[in-house]
DNA sequence: CCGTATTCTTGGATGCCGTCTAACAATACA
DNA sequence: TGTATTGTTAGACGGCATCCAAGAATACGG
């Protein structure tokens, strides 16, 4: 979070610059028709750079939450097999937490002028089926069978990543969406966590 | 299905050939590692022809299973508002009714040896994503609010993919995954398909 | 003020995917 | 024999993502 100066030839630019360039394009054009050399362009530096900063187009989008989502693997996955609906719970509430309107929440909310309905689903898919897995496989650890917990991490993860959805299409002004997803989780705070037997 | 003999010239390859050298391919070198030119070499034809018979590298794997689910999200699009949960566990039983091994079960169950696993969480997303879209829609019709209509339909999704997941990896031998489906259904059968009222 | 290590940028080359087109080959049929 | 039809093919194309070597801009120690 520092600044110190530090040896070495100072930045072109940053991930904040060229995420506004991207998603002005995006807006302009579409997601598609928008090349990595476009946004480089408007950015001012060269295509090259772009991979310094982003690992992709689409984590242009996707980077903010993808981050998110890999502290709540690395937590899900420490889960011993006591844990129960609650400690899930919490490390699926901190995914969102506070989630500030960024280049995603605005691509959800203005998806259909960047033509990014299908792109959506896919990229959504993927993250919620990270997700999904990896509380599947705590689920696991704590006893319960094959199917029945990627029923589970499924239901958990679609709680979180529809809540993102439905606050970014609202608006994401007021506030972040944690209390969407509190509710959504409560939703199926009953399901059979520590009810499906083994076998 | 008939092969009435037509005008014009015969085809030089097939779906069933190309897929299985793309599968022999996979196997041996990983699916990466194997570009669509090295799957027409081994196949005997150009690679403009691969084009004319799967539409990307992937669909080698998914054609099968995605012509399956675009039935069943016509079917759901069609549901009415009235359409209970036996209407939607019926269009997902024709999911997998008679699924029989193909290059997308192969694949599931050699995930590792073919370098899948990454890239199979992310296309195995994307087809549940699609059909819980859709069975979520049916809820909403039905309805039931946003967010549970989208934990409804990943858990309804879920339960036919990671059936077909179990299945695929313990030899997809025996039959086709029916019964598999059938029972993980079973388990979210008492979900509140009527119950969370709108708002 | 000068060299050096460090950090970053850049252009170019590369391989792949997926699209497209125009030319060509092989068939049925009248 | 010719014509319509259907497939195949080579090639070009644009895009993404990776890689590398050269060079530019800085801090710092002497």
């Amino acid at each position: 979070m520092k600044n110190e100066p530090r040896p070495g030839r100072p930045r072109a630019s940053s991930r904040e610059t060229l995420a506004e360039a991207a998603c002005e394009l995006f807006l302009e054009q579409g997601y598609d028709a928008t090349s990595v050399a476009d946004i480089t362009q408007r950015a001012g530096v060269s295509r090259s750079s772009f991979f310094n900063y982003f690992s992709s187009k689409s984590d242009v989008l996707w980077s903010g939450l993808d981050a998110r989502i890999d502290d709540a693997l690395g937590a899900l996955a420490s889960l011993g097999p006591d844990a129960d609906a609650d400690a899930v719970h919490g490390i699926l509430l901190e995914v969102v937490r506070g989630f500030a309107p960024d280049p995603l929440a605005l691509a959800l909310r203005n998806a259909t002028a960047m033509g990014l309905e299908e792109e959506l689903i896919a990229d959504t898919g993927l993250r919620s089926a990270r997700l999904a897995d990896a509380v599947a496989q705590a689920a696991r650890r704590a006893g319960i069978a094959e199917i029945p917990a990627a029923i589970l991490g499924a239901a958990h993860a679609t709680a979180v990543l529809s809540s993102l959805r439905v606050w970014a299409e609202q608006g994401a002004g007021r506030g972040s969406p944690d209390a969407l997803v509190r509710d959504a989780l409560g939703l199926i705070h009953d399901l059979p966590w520590r009810g499906t037997r083994m076998r």
